[in-house]
DNA sequence: CCGGGTTATT
DNA sequence: AATAACC
């Protein structure tokens, strides 16, 4: 990459690269006469600099010097093809091994391509292609050059006929695209054999922890994800894998970029719901791998779709409707004596995924500068070095950073304008949210808080928020709590609700006296997919991806088993029983919908 | 045939 | 969302 970023990987160990513009840059500093060759030419023992070859010449030395450099500062060997195009390069490049280089002169392209054995030696003429062009005669290189195209177009289609007969001719237009950070993120395991659900669970939750650590690693949040398996065949003929996949709820994604463990069960949930979708337990199965994969990988929810969104002020109209209400002081004031920091929870280790170091200090918020730096939002220690990729992760732990911080260091930076004590109700990941967006420079003011919404609010039952809770410096979990203590939970997280539903109810009294002409739906969506309970206006007025997450989670509620297990629950273990009887999504955002 | 990945098609 | 095909 610092060679030139222009980088494509390919597999595990290779990788394409597009040295065009150094080539030409090193081509106007350099004399012809002074260039020569480095390492083998195709079918050539020595051949002479000219305008013709002038740019391979310099690419075989830049290759040279990367493959140098690699040797140096890695102690790596290998090799290098250079050629014209990404088919003849790969090609080329084995033609001397181990550790030896070679390029492919334009006029020698017909040979090295004849000294193909096979079909399936073209590279994207995979085993699929080879048996379809064996079934049309066609077995050599040649065979391909010289097949009629249009009688390829009908087994193949217009674009890939033209596309494997060009292979086959060493023609390939295709770029160099560095595809950047991955698209996906997976973790298997294959086995001799696994046959009850207890092995499956077992197994799936240690591809899960690997899984989801790395995921947090990255910093980008998976919105989908997939489970595959490969079931045991006589005839295994390496393939036949099946998979089913969904999305991931919104409050799991978070904890997986958090780096909250608990997002281990929620996903192992989902495994064993999407598991019973491929496998009748109880049938005798026998599998011989399993895959975990996380996609659509998004680098965080904005703030358009934030639940922030629906706090702050959409017109001037609104905010003079709503009186400012004063911070209570008793609970603001406090604070800023948090054990925690960032930086200290950037040091993380491996071994200690989810664990924070107690240190002296004083505010994880923002101060007033950091909050006007448009480069740092986030409250990173400056000491700490910032790297390209992350900033966003840098956001993700300082969430995971605040599941662990007590109510009151939360409460005493909360914005004028907000209600500590309705903030305080609020389950706590959408209290992350909202502090991150109050983070943000151009968040404005709140519209709620005024005196004529009332809530409950009885301080002795706060004993059960988990964030009220003792705190344990060795190990800061509240997420696992406010998910654990089901039964005093539930209660709270009913008043809960009721006081976001209230929320709900008064924003959207606003918008419709303010605004109902000027804000059309976001999305049209058929009555019918909406819940009964649900108001279709107040749903209409939701930011586009929040409808959208809403209707994928409603319509996951229904049909989570196509194969209804009856009593095939006798083996599962504790952890199955707990997140079977939690029901699929018990933070879902419906819940704040008026039951009805 | 392992342990990852990608894109295209349906 | 599921699978196929490719590396």
């Amino acid at each position: 990459m610092s060679y030139c970023p222009l980088v494509e990987r390919l597999g595990f160990d290779e990788n394409y690269m597009d040295v065009t513009e150094m080539v030409e840059r090193r081509l106007k500093e350099t004399r012809i006469s002074d260039l020569s060759f480095s390492g083998h030419i195709y079918k050539h023992e020595c051949v002479a600099v000219d305008e013709e070859n002038a740019r391979l010449a310099v690419g075989s030395v830049i290759a040279a010097e990367m493959r140098q450099a690699i040797f140096s500062m890695l102690g790596l060997t290998g090799c290098a093809g250079i050629a014209s195009n990404k088919l003849l390069a790969k090609l080329v490049s084995g033609t001397f091994k181990p550790n030896q280089q070679t390029t492919l002169l334009p006029y020698s392209t017909a040979e090295l391509m004849s000294s193909l054995t096979g079909l399936i030696r073209v590279p994207g003429i995979g085993y699929k292609t080879r048996e379809k062009l064996k079934a049309l005669g066609l077995v050599s290189v040649r065979d391909l050059q010289l097949f009629p195209l249009p009688d390829l177009v009908k087994e193949f289609g217009e674009v890939n006929a033209k596309r494997i007969q060009n292979l086959a001719c060493g023609i390939d237009e295709s770029p160099v695209t560095s595809a950047g950070p991955p698209q996906s993120l997976s973790d298997e395991d294959s086995f001799k054999k696994i046959s009850t659900l207890e092995e499956v669970v077992k197994k799936t939750e240690e591809l899960l922890t690997s899984l989801t650590e790395r995921m947090h690693k990255d910093g980008r949040q998976p919105h989908t994800f997939r489970l595959t398996i490969r079931r045991y065949t006589v005839t295994n003929r390496w393939f036949s894998r099946e998979s089913r996949q969904c999305p991931i709820p919104n409050h799991t994604g978070i904890k997986i970029t958090c780096g909250n463990s608990e997002a281990v069960p929620q996903l192992l949930s989902l495994s064993v719901k999407l598991f019973h979708k491929m496998v009748d337990t109880r049938e005798p199965f026998h599998l011989t791998l399993l895959n975990v994969c996380f996609s659509n990988l998004q680098a965080k929810s904005s703030s358009k779709s934030s639940i922030a969104s629906f706090f702050t002020h959409k017109s001037p109209t609104t905010t003079q409707m709503t009186s400012q209400r004063q911070v209570e002081p008793d609970l603001c004031e406090s604070v800023a004596n948090s054990q925690f920091t960032q930086a200290d929870v950037l040091h993380k280790e491996d071994k200690t995924w989810n664990s924070i170091k107690p240190i002296e200090h004083t505010s994880i918020f923002p101060t007033q500068e950091s909050q006007t730096q448009p480069t740092s939002i986030n409250p990173i220690s400056p000491m700490q070095p910032v790297s390209e990729h992350s900033r966003v992760t840098n956001m993700n732990i300082r969430e995971s950073c605040m599941s662990n911080v007590p109510e009151e260091t939360l409460c005493s930076k909360l914005p004028p304008g907000v209600d500590p004590e309705v903030f305080k109700l609020l389950p706590e990941h959408i209290q992350m949210e909202l502090i991150t967006s109050f983070q943000k420079k151009d968040s404005a003011e709140l519209i709620y808080g005024s005196a004529d919404t009332s809530f409950e609010d009885d301080p002795a039952d706060h004993s059960t928020l988990t964030f009220n809770q003792p705190r344990t410096p060795e190990r800061c979990e509240p997420a696992l709590n406010y998910c654990r203590n089901s039964a005093s939970h539930n209660h709270e997280l009913d008043k809960t609700l009721s006081s976001a539903q209230s929320t709900m109810e008064l924003h959207s009294g606003l918008i419709k006296d303010t605004e109902s002409h000027d804000i059309p739906p976001t999305t049209q969506t058929p009555q019918s997919d909406i819940p009964p309970n649900v108001d279709p206006y107040v749903f209409s007025q939701l930011p586009a991806d929040v409808q959208r997450e809403l209707l994928t989670e409603w319509k996951q509620q229904k049909p989570v088993l196509k194969i209804p297990s009856k009593h095939s629950h006798k083996t599962s273990n504790t952890k199955d029983k707990k997140n079977a009887a939690k029901g699929s999504q018990c933070n879902n955002i419906l819940k704040y919908f008026k039951p009805n």
